[in-house]
DNA sequence: CGGTATTGTATCATTGTATGATACAAGACG
DNA sequence: CGTCTTGTATCATACAATGATACAATACCG
């Protein structure tokens, strides 16, 4: 379902959770889908099981998806998840936009590359537009 | 110079280095110029020197910038600094991409507004363009 | 119903990373 | 030289991330 690297920087609790938003926002589980078991998916990664619980429950603090014991964890209808704040969110998404434009640039990439990199992106993500 | 938040889940080392990662993207330290010495950038900031220190030494295993003990820190110019390898980079940045536009998207941005973020943050590191 | 399998949760231990305090070393400069 | 400025190395500490294991709630089947 998803992939993560055991060796990059970033925890992979971190990684499973980002992996998951973003599985999410393209719609490649479906609300009322079930994301796997907590042992099932990290048995998939060869991790502990409590890692991957952890990013569950992020994903419910986030309003992403709901969690009952027993039964599993479900993905929630989009408008069920009410934007959170919104202000220091924009900045936050900002603040990464601007860096990774940076590394693109420092990484070798003209304009026009990454243009073409982030139009390829956000129509995955909004595919009807 | 450039500003941090102590108390965002990064660590502020990291959040140093890619600030200055990016401060030196867009040209706002040219070439050849200096950086605050480890002792300033530690004070204005209230951190610890050892930890602007390693963000430097991060930097500098980068090929941004040359440190010299005694004299200081200096960015390098672009053409001395050759590419890393590409492919990875490549991935790890179309990674982050894809990930920023998630947030953006569950955030309740819209892809017009994404789009503007993006060139205008674009025009800011390739400004000639 | 009652038992058992399935699913997430809580607790605790361990490991690694980030940060900081302090002492050291190399170059600059008079 | 001496000493000031600059980065570096070493060591300690705190905290975050991960994992092992035991627990609790729900589903399911006889």
């Amino acid at each position: 379902m998803i992939r993560i690297d055991l060796n990059a920087p970033e925890p992979i609790g971190e990684q499973i959770r980002a992996e998951l938003r973003d599985a999410i926002a393209r719609g490649e589980v479906q609300p009322g889908e079930s994301l796997p078991t907590v042992r099932q998916l990290a048995a998939d990664l060869g991790i502990n099981l409590n890692t991957v619980a952890r990013a569950y429950r992020l994903l419910e603090s986030e309003g992403l998806v709901t969690t009952i014991r027993g039964r599993g964890t479900v993905v929630r209808s989009a408008r069920e998840t009410p934007g959170i704040a919104k202000r220091s969110l924009k900045d936050r998404i900002s603040r990464t936009m601007r860096q990774v434009i940076s590394d693109a640039r420092l990484a070798g990439l003209d304009r026009s590359e990454l243009e073409k990199l982030f139009a390829r992106e956000a129509s995955a993500i909004w595919p009807e537009e």
